[in-house]
DNA sequence: CGTGTAAGGAATTCTGACACG
DNA sequence: CGTGTAAGGAATTCTGACACG
């Protein structure tokens, strides 16, 4: 309540911070932005503003990058792991609507 | 424990964008660094760099100068503030040490 | 005191392309 | 496929200074 908890998601950090702070190259991170994995917002004329969350994914996909793993791959891991996240979140909508009707009033 | 929670305080927004952040221009965000009221760090060619925090120190900054405050002022209030934190803080160590010497024994 | 602005230069970022493999 | 690089241009940022009040 005292401030705006959304800190990581706020995408403000320009692509040069980016790179310092994950070892990438700016053409790496463009690239990955190419291939779908990432998605930085644009300011009015045009650059690229990431999020710390970003950063974050992008020491991920580093990390799977040494590893060997293809671009296609890790989008396809993301792209499951996000199907997986939105069964959770319409399960617990359900569960809270549920509540609302039949679970204890607090009114 | 899942990531770092710096998100507030790591610097590394840039001046633009923290005009956008805050709807002030950059000369007075120079400026009241000039009158140390916010320590933006640099980047290795010298381009300065905020936090969150920062960002909300600025917000809180123009809402007093539109009351009016000047900015010597506001340096006072800040100080004043800062030592009283201090005070808070030597205490709550003083409290820590004594606790691990006479207080419950956790091995 | 606090802020605007024009000035000149240096650093940043952008895109599209060629290169290698 | 993933990344480097040179290219040219546009936008960003920096400092020091003059202006007004």
């Amino acid at each position: 309540m005292t401030d705006n908890p959304s800190y990581k998601e706020r995408k403000v950090i320009t692509i040069g911070v980016v790179s310092e702070l994950t070892g990438l190259t700016e053409r790496q991170i463009r690239y990955y932005e190419e291939r779908k994995l990432i998605f930085p917002e644009r300011s009015p004329k045009g650059n690229r503003k990431y999020s710390f969350g970003d950063v974050e994914q992008l020491l991920d996909i580093a990390n799977k990058r040494e590893e060997g793993v293809q671009t296609h791959e890790i989008r396809q891991d993301m792209l499951k792991q996000q199907r997986k996240e939105e069964r959770k979140n319409r399960k617990e909508l359900l569960r809270g609507e549920i509540n609302a009707r039949f679970g204890i009033q607090k009114d």
